[in-house]
Order: C-alpha cells, then sequence, then structure tokens
DNA sequence: AGCACGCCGACT
DNA sequence: GTCGGCGTGCTC
C-alpha cells in the first residue's frame, strides 16, 4: 500500500520543477495511481492547487511530520500511464524542459480548466398519444420525433420541424415525450466521399510487406512525389485495426493538409481522431478522450498528436518527415519524429517515415541501417515525373524582360489554360512588395518595433510586419528626407496575382497563403474552390507545396527559387532542394503529363540542379560531405541559447557573463565550439532587443543539463523581463 | 508564481 | 510604538 506520493505542482515556476512529497490519506490509498491528478494544500497559505502524481512509495526517510497530505483527486481516472510518466522523465533532460511543460502538452488544456463532456437534452418518444392529443397537430408532432427518436432537442426540432416548444412540453407533461441527457462530441462530424480502397501495386505491395514480414522496427520510405504511399499507410491502418491495434498517423500540419484527412475519413469513417493546432479547447478534450477511452482506433494529427493517450498502439507513421515543423519550439521543445522512436520503443511498435524527400539527418541513419530503408522510384498509376526547366532570370533581363514571368513560363501558362488545365504558382513569400524604400536617401521602412523591414500588402494597402503583425497606413512621402520617391520592391504572391490577371485577360485566380487562410477551414474552402475547377491558377506560398493532389494540375511555376537560398542556416540548401522538388511534384498527377518551370538567378545551385534532374542521392551525398566537414548535424548537436529583453545594454551583460563562464567551463573540451555570444539575425522583435549564443558539438544530455543548470542560475535573479530559451536542434535559428 | 517574513523609514 | 515599503527566500 503505498501512503506517499511524489507531485508535480501545477506551477509554471521553475524554481518548483521538482517532485514534492506528500502523505496519501487512508481513504485514497486503495483509489490512487500513478498519472491522477490531484489537489494539494500549498504553500504558506496552504493554497489549494492540483498537481500530478508521479511517484509512489511505502516509505518515506525524511520528516514525516512535515508532510502534508493530498486533498482529494480531481479526476475520476489517472490522467498519465506508467509508460508517460516514464516518456517524461526523458523529455525533461533531452529538451531541458520542465515536468509542466511536458505534462501540458500530453493532456489536453481543457481538462485542468474544468471542461467536462459537452450534453443536450434529446426528445423521445413515450407513450402513443390518446384522447385529444391523438389528433392534430399533436399526432404529427409524435410522428416526426418517433422518425428521429432521441436525436434532436427543443430548439432544433423548432428550428428544423417549425415544432412549437410548448406544444413539446406539454407532451412532455402527459407523458407522450419524454427528455434524455446524452452526451455530445465536439469533433468534426461530416460525412466524407467514400475513398475507395486501391490495389497496391508491386512498388507499393512490396513496401508493405517488408514492413509487416521484416523484424525491423523503423522504416524509412523513400518515394517519389505521387508514388502512393498514402495508400500505403492506409493499408497498413487497416492491417494493424484487424489485429485490434491502433495507429497514429503524423503529417506536418493538419490544417494545412485536408487531404490527408478527407482520404482517412473517406476510407475509414469518422472513427478517427483528428487533432491539431486549431483545435477549441473543447474539440481538443473530447477528440483525447474518444482516443483514451479506445473510442477510435485510428488518429491523425500535427506534432502534438505524438502524445495522444493510446492503449494499444501498433503503429506510427510520420508523413513528409522532412518537415521542420515536427520539431516545436515553445516548451516543451520536442521533435515528435523522436517522441515517436521512444514510444515505438516502449510500446513495441512500428515506425514508418515517409518522404519524397527525406532529411539528411534520416537519410543518414538509413544508410548506416539504423532504419530500414525502403524505395519507390516511379509513380502509382504509371504516371510520368513532370519536366522541369530551369530559367535564368538574367536573361530574361538581357532580353528586356523585366516582368516576373520568364518568357517561358509565360508562354507555357497560356497554353495550360488553353487546354481547360490548372495551373500552380509558388512563391515563398506573402504580400505584395517585401520591402519599401526612399529612392532619394535610401531609407528603408522598417517596423518600429522590430528589426524588419516592412512588407506592403495591397489588399488593405497596409506596410505590415511580419512578426509583430504591425500595420500601418502607406505614406505618401519619404519619413526622412520627405521625398515622394517612395517605390516598393521585392515580389510576394499578392503581387503574382496581381501580374497574372494584367497579362492574361479573365483568368481565375486563387490565393493561398497565411493572409488568405487565416480563419478556421479557410484552407478547405481555397482546396475545395480549386478542386473543383472554379479557379484556374493557384498561387501560394509553401502551402501549396505540401501533398496536394489535383490531377489537373499540369504546370507549376516557381516565380523565385532563391528566397530560400540566402538565409543563414546551415539547412538552407536542403530547405531549397525539399520545397522545389516537394512543388513540383504537384504537376502531372494525372493522366496528362506535368511540366515545372523554376525561375532563379543562381541555376547552377546544387538544390536547384539536384532537385530539377529529380536526383536526390547525389543531393545527398554532396550535402552529407559538406555537413561532415562543417561538422553540423547529424555529426554533431546544436544547442541554442536565445535571451531577449527590452532592456539591450542589460541583455547584452547577462549574455556575455554566461558566454565568458561557459568559455571558461568547456574551454577544455575541444568537441565543443560556442560561437557568441551576438546579437541574433533578427536582432529585434516586439520591442525585445535578441541575443544568441550557438554551442555546436558533440553535446551529451550531461553537458546540456549542466548547460541549462549554468543559465538558470545566473539569470533567476536577473530582472523580470530578461526571457531565456534554450533549444537542443532548433529548426529555426533567426 | 505567490506569499510571508523581515528589516528600515514615516507617522499617530 | 506601529504601519507599510518591497527585497529575499521558501514552497512537501
Amino acid at each position: 500500500m503505498y501512503k506517499y506520493a511524489g507531485i508535480i505542482v501545477n506551477n509554471d515556476s521553475i524554481a518548483l520543477d521538482k517532485k514534492f512529497t506528500y502523505k496519501i490519506p487512508e481513504k485514497l490509498q486503495n483509489e490512487i495511481s500513478l498519472g491522477y491528478r490531484v489537489y494539494i494544500p500549498f504553500g504558506k497559505g496552504n493554497r489549494k492547487i492540483d498537481g500530478f502524481v508521479l511517484d509512489l512509495f511505502e516509505n518515506y526517510d525524511g520528516e514525516i511530520n512535515s508532510l502534508k497530505e493530498i486533498i482529494s483527486l480531481c479526476d475520476d481516472f489517472p490522467l498519465l500511464k506508467e509508460s508517460d510518466i516514464h516518456l517524461m522523465e526523458i523529455i525533461t533532460r533531452k529538451y531541458l524542459c520542465t515536468f509542466l511543460d511536458c505534462i501540458k502538452v500530453m493532456i489536453p488544456s481543457g481538462i485542468s480548466k474544468g471542461i467536462k463532456k459537452k450534453f443536450k437534452y434529446v426528445i423521445l418518444v413515450q407513450n402513443t398519444p390518446t384522447g385529444k392529443f391523438s389528433k392534430e397537430p399533436y399526432i404529427d408532432i409524435y410522428n416526426i420525433i418517433n422518425s428521429n427518436n432521441g436525436i434532436y432537442n427543443k430548439n432544433e426540432l423548432f428550428a428544423k420541424f417549425q415544432i412549437s416548444i410548448s406544444s413539446l412540453n406539454t407532451m412532455i407533461k402527459y407523458n407522450y415525450l419524454s427528455v434524455q441527457k446524452v452526451s455530445v462530441g465536439r469533433f468534426d462530424k461530416r460525412n466524407f466521399n467514400f475513398y475507395k480502397e486501391n490495389k497496391l501495386n508491386t512498388a507499393q505491395l512490396y513496401v508493405y510487406n517488408e514492413i509487416i514480414n521484416s523484424k525491423e522496427k523503423k522504416f524509412l520510405i523513400h518515394g517519389i512525389t505521387g508514388s502512393g504511399k498514402t495508400e500505403i499507410y492506409m493499408h497498413l491502418v487497416s492491417y494493424f485495426m484487424k489485429l485490434n491495434k491502433e495507429s497514429l498517423i503524423l503529417v506536418p500540419e493538419i490544417s494545412l493538409t485536408p487531404q490527408m484527412v478527407e482520404r482517412f475519413k473517406g476510407r475509414f469513417g469518422s472513427n478517427i481522431a483528428v487533432f491539431h493546432s486549431k483545435l477549441s479547447d473543447g474539440e481538443r478534450f473530447d477528440e483525447w478522450m474518444r482516443v483514451k477511452l479506445g473510442e477510435v482506433k485510428v488518429a491523425i494529427g500535427a506534432r502534438s498528436a505524438v502524445f495522444l493517450p493510446f492503449n494499444n498502439l501498433g503503429l506510427i507513421v510520420i508523413d513528409e518527415e522532412h518537415e521542420g515543423s515536427y520539431k516545436s519550439d515553445s516548451n516543451p521543445k520536442y521533435n515528435a519524429k523522436e517522441i515517436a522512436e521512444i514510444r515505438c520503443k516502449f510500446e513495441g511498435c512500428k515506425l514508418i517515415l515517409g518522404s519524397a524527400t527525406p532529411s539528411i539527418e534520416t537519410y543518414y541513419r538509413a544508410s548506416n541501417n539504423e532504419i530500414k530503408l525502403l524505395e519507390i522510384k516511379n509513380r502509382a498509376d504509371g504516371a510520368e515525373l513532370p519536366k522541369v526547366n530551369v530559367v535564368d532570370m538574367r536573361e530574361e533581363l538581357i532580353k528586356n524582360n523585366k516582368s516576373i514571368f520568364s518568357g517561358k513560363l509565360y508562354y507555357e501558362l497560356k497554353e495550360c489554360l488553353n487546354r481547360g488545365e490548372q495551373a500552380i504558382l509558388f512563391l515563398n513569400r506573402r504580400g505584395f512588395s517585401t520591402f519599401v524604400s526612399c529612392r532619394q536617401c535610401g531609407y528603408v521602412f522598417k517596423c518600429n518595433h522590430c528589426d524588419i523591414s516592412l512588407t506592403y500588402h495591397s489588399e488593405d494597402s497596409s506596410l505590415e510586419c511580419h512578426y509583430c503583425g504591425a500595420k500601418q497606413k502607406v505614406p505618401n512621402l519619404c519619413p526622412k528626407c520627405g521625398s515622394k520617391y517612395v517605390k516598393y520592391f521585392g515580389i510576394g504572391t499578392e503581387k503574382v496575382e496581381q501580374e497574372i490577371k494584367k497579362y492574361i485577360k479573365d483568368v481565375r485566380t486563387i490565393r493561398m497563403d497565411y493572409d488568405s487562410t487565416r480563419r478556421k477551414n479557410s484552407i478547405e474552402t481555397i482546396y475545395n474552390i480549386f478542386k473543383e475547377k472554379k479557379a484556374d491558377v493557384l498561387i501560394g506560398t509553401q502551402m501549396v507545396a505540401k501533398g496536394l493532389d489535383f490531377k489537373n494540375v499540369t504546370l507549376v511555376g516557381v516565380i523565385c527559387a532563391d528566397l530560400s537560398l540566402g538565409l543563414p542556416d546551415y539547412r538552407s540548401e536542403e530547405r531549397t532542394f525539399q520545397i522545389l522538388t516537394q512543388v513540383s511534384g504537384r504537376a502531372g498527377r494525372g493522366e496528362k503529363p506535368g511540366t515545372v518551370i523554376i525561375q532563379t538567378y543562381n541555376p547552377k545551385e546544387n538544390s536547384i540542379q539536384y532537385s530539377s534532374n529529380n536526383n536526390y542521392k547525389d543531393f545527398y551525398k554532396n550535402e552529407i560531405l559538406f555537413r561532415k566537414v562543417m561538422n553540423y548535424p547529424p555529426f554533431s548537436k546544436i544547442l541554442c541559447i536565445n535571451m531577449k529583453s527590452y532592456y539591450e545594454n542589460k541583455l547584452i551583460d547577462t549574455i556575455q557573463s554566461l558566454g565568458a563562464a561557459l568559455k571558461n567551463k568547456y574551454q577544455n573540451n575541444d568537441k565543443l565550439e560556442l560561437l557568441g555570444p551576438c546579437p541574433c539575425s533578427i536582432s529585434k522583435i516586439k520591442e525585445f532587443y535578441r541575443w544568441q549564443i550557438i554551442i555546436k558539438g558533440n553535446i551529451t544530455t550531461e553537458i546540456a543539463n549542466d548547460i541549462k543548470d549554468m543559465v538558470f542560475a545566473l539569470t533567476k535573479n536577473c530582472y523580470e523581463d530578461l526571457k531565456v530559451s534554450i533549444d537542443i536542434n532548433p529548426s529555426n535559428m533567426l
């Protein structure tokens, strides 16, 4: 019998990130188990707060009388399993976060906010009407309800069938009808078109059989765009369903991939949980509960779904495994790929990574046989990969073509539209113009709160900061020299849309970028408009590169392939290769052949050359060599310490003393390389100055935790506005 | 993060 | 003598 519990209190302070021991009162000793949320008295005033039971033990070595007692259990079941707690211990050390950070990502926030199941009061038939109730209007009402027994509540009956609520009340009073409380789900119950099961082709079947028959647990499916990876996933899900095992499908960001959900719902019915960041607290709670209670056997979701409380997991699929969004950049700064791998190890299930452009790290592991590599080199339905043309935009300039479309793209676009087919234009930048400058004095309009130049948006003619969202009206005069020669430079998706309308009459365009998709479901709306051929050209940022499958798209145009090349990140080549390959893969997925035009100012660049030749392997060979020479991941780890503060001088003082302390401590460790302290490449966001220290090399968990302790010891009594963040292998270092 | 304790100056 | 300013440190 356990008499004592180790509890993490529900308080965000780092100083409280440890287990507090509480006595378990006798009345709870039979009920309590690991993972329960409990109410406890805390602090001098014995405030009643909640906490989580992460440890149970029979004896306590310290002073027993100084222990307080648990007040009660908060919920009627434990929120965390023993394996969750085990996973938590790993995560806190691996990602340098607190236990509470971890708990928050494992349970839906609605639980502690008191969200419960939603109920409604539905009307059922009770007794057949007699006497004066056996005629109109009552008999009619009775019949309607009889054929919709227990489905609607009073208001819905009024709205749907114009049944008067007072008549209903009367019939309830005389026991002809009854009321029943039922729980309702907040999840999406819409029916999707049935997505028929396709027979796997030889290549797909080979991959499928390898996965289910092999003793290996981890697989990388490297299949070109359109090779039918989704169909393999679905067959695997069915296979595990037959074994009564659950499956989890992770996708980069679900709200960006309505198609994946549509297909899974179309195949497996609505009995599938969908989990992503745009759910409300209530929806999140309901989906989490459906998984917990075993009501669904499949879940599909973004990275946070990797923590869903499955009971008998058989399979985790990570689709588009190269995507950066599997790494979280808020606490806990976990990587869902790594968590999935740990879960698979704990729960003995299979892990499938899938991509047309695997990340360098994953492919490296596959080539070292840590992960089994399975390749698919052809498109599923025999379609050909599109023909890719690289257009050197410098030559267009020489030919005196100053427009954003090369002659080739313009020609192909017209041809494509004449044939009644559709096109996708990709530009990885939203807005109209990317910076605004005075031609007389060279002044560049910058955000007042950030170190960022402002982007012009034509829709509301404003200048917008893409980091803090601040907007201002477009000034007519330069604020510095007063000249009226204010000019717009650089192009964004809005400008592409305007330009194409200028050149091609009556073209129906639709834009898919952050601005046009802010509202819930708007991605789905845009997606459906384009799918139903109510638009000819889809113009978008990276959202259009991911997983879309439109059979009628035969042309993909990359307006400017160079945007992601210049970024100060060792992965910029990899990212460029991936996005170009992925977006090219949107063309020619049906029976008609596809064409891709890549416009660039750097046609000789590796990422552009290799992606246009669909040559992943040589790109990988080049890139892995570069990583090795430069000691970048996968040959090392990168630890990024970020500090931000409103007060620039204090910030610099603090981070420099940290830098000195780190240098002092690790000067003899030749496996670590310290870079900085220096300002981040975006040195100020929302009035906060930002500096960073980057540590590269063989960073063990021990070293990382030592560094974390040093950082917190140094900044503990600093000053209140200083914010510190420590990230292992961040996805973005700007 | 809260909350109490405590050590100093101002005030009935 | 005591009320209240916030700096310090602890919370099972």
